[in-house]
DNA sequence: ATAACGTTAGAAAACGTTTTCTCACACTCA
DNA sequence: TGAGTGTGAGAAAACGTTTTCTAACGTTAT
């Protein structure tokens, strides 16, 4: 039924290898060249990948596990790394982890028995612990999340500038309660309070910090916690764009309206963000040089094995709305190697 | 290096055979079956996914062929899908057509070389001239986008009726001069827009219907031109989420608000929705079970190659938000076989 | 003119599994 | 007791390619 590589070479009078090498676009000569292109034509011919790759040992094939594909960060950060992959003739496998450790590892192993090129890979932070035991076996590039001590190339926001940004912008727009929220389920988070912390601690600011879980439901019970103590924030801070409409949600249940009651500002340039309550501020990610940056790095690692591991890490932009703040900006661009 | 089947036969002491019968659960004598369990573990031994799927001429892996991944519904139906089939112990291949007919014959032909078993596919309206050219070779179900007289299996939101629901809603709260946006790329924007054309005649509406194209500026052009004719109209519907939010660029852009100046409804419940401009009505899909539908119709294709292609066509929600109208809902569930 | 070399294409091996085939063994039943 | 039957494990074939190996040929240089 299935029509082979075999049945071309028949048809095409040439033997089986010499097929391949017209595939292959090596060398041989026009006249069986011609003959061999018209017989998988006619054919219908279609290359078996599993066999090409069980004989070649190269699958050209990348993994890309992400923590949640549907925040748009990663959606579009994925989106620009299929494009690069397949405009070099590679494919993607894309994994969604939902920050579930059991599934981070159940694909990292998938990754394995593909014999995929390369990983890039957004991790949680099991294995800040027992980094030593990710031994890939494979050249991996972390996205958006790093791994201290794991030796691993990686591509990352400024997260405390950034954060120190946001505060200072709120800040300058008169806030003095500014309180923030962060996830503790990745290195990004962690980053991101820090840097927060650092910026209201140096501009005289109390500022507090809180813990968000990753489940809506119990995220939204911080939210509301926060918000109904004894004084009141008057802004706050979101560590993503996921969280920021986790705060919406809270602020309806409590009757309250952003910008009116309270400032809101986080991370993540999300497409509906200008639309909000007067505008939402918010740091912009440079999703598509993140990819190309990750891609880029990926495929130097695959060149040279034994090469120092990289960090790069790339400037946000602060996008500035809803009151009167200053229209801050800075082109993307590393800052650190 | 790589550690293969015959390196656990060989530390096990026994024959590669049945290192392949213990892995993949057929009955062995338990003391070998230890044995090679222990050797699997010693070695460390990961199958290679290619061998295997060469030489059992099945892949258990589907192909999921989208028209948008940054469409939230997308995403979601994507995310169903991919739960489904992982407990399954099926892969899923993503892929994303940008509504790039060229792209999408690429990963047609891809899906046929990757040997899939299957395929669930969003497709454009190129196929609708050309439909007899589309023979797949596998199984294929039509997610969200129907190919008539292609003969597949297709899982469908009933769009007459949920875009006529649309417009006996913004009827009831008072708006007289509807205007709708509809792509044409796809046979979902051609129902809706049939649906809404429908309903306005019934109700003596002097509805106008546009054709919205899918580049963002030239999208936002014709909004804009819509809106600033002789008489604006007091209510616009948007074919999709992604058209919604084009329109409320074009709004701001012409110094409107929504929905004091103009009311906007549309399709796809985003997240986002509830809190833009006093809420959104929309019509919810009920993408979990659009995922779960399309799986199981894939699946039972496989059991009955040549049973009957059927249609399973789902209802969708008004979400009413924003004024007063009705409350209006109504359970997801098939009508029509 | 002949040896040495480079190029080209076919023959055959190889990739790492699963599956078929074969055989040995134990058991049942007449 | 002996033939028939069922079970379980190893040997070997097979999956569809690519790659190595080998041989033939044409070209150049001595």
């Amino acid at each position: 039924m299935a029509v082979g590589i075999k049945d071309v070479a028949r048809v095409a009078e040439v033997s089986p290898a010499t097929v391949s090498r017209v595939l292959s676009g090596r060398s041989v000569d026009p006249a069986m060249q011609e003959r061999v292109l018209a017989a998988v034509k006619s054919t219908g011919y279609r290359p078996n990948l599993a066999a090409r790759r069980l004989r070649s040992q190269h699958t050209n094939t990348i993994g890309l596990i992400v923590a949640d594909i549907r925040n748009p960060f990663f959606t579009a950060v994925s989106r620009a790394i299929e494009n690069l992959a397949t405009a070099r003739g590679m494919r993607v496998i894309l994994c969604n982890t939902d920050e579930d450790p059991a599934k981070e590892a159940g694909y990292l192993e998938l990754m394995h028995e593909e014999r995929v090129t390369g990983v890039i890979f957004a991790p949680c932070r099991q294995w800040v612990e027992k980094a030593e035991r990710l031994e890939p076996g494979f050249p991996v590039v972390l996205i958006d999340r790093s791994l201290p001590s794991a030796g691993l190339d990686s591509v990352l926001l400024d997260n405390e500038s950034m954060a120190a940004e946001l505060v200072a912008h709120l800040h300058a727009q008169g806030h003095r309660r500014i309180a923030g929220l962060f996830g503790a389920a990745s290195s990004t988070g962690i980053e991101r309070r820090v840097g927060f912390e650092q910026a209201a601690r140096k501009l005289g600011l109390a500022a507090t910090a809180v813990e968000m879980p990753h489940a809506t439901e119990a995220a939204q019970r911080v939210v509301t916690e926060l918000l109904s103590g004894p004084v009141r924030p008057d802004a706050l801070v979101a560590s993503n764009g996921v969280m920021l409409l986790t705060v919406l949600r809270a602020l309806r249940g409590l009757g309250l309206e952003a910008p009116t009651d309270i400032a809101l500002a986080g991370f993540d340039n999300n497409d509906w963000m200008e639309f909000v309550g007067g505008g939402l501020s918010v740091i912009e990610q440079p999703v598509e040089e993140i990819g190309r940056t990750a891609m880029t790095m990926l495929l130097d690692r695959l060149d040279h094995p034994d090469a120092p591991a990289r960090k790069v890490v790339l400037a946000g932009r602060l996008i500035s709305r809803g009151s009167s703040g200053p229209r801050a900006s800075a082109a993307p661009q590393p800052i650190g190697a």
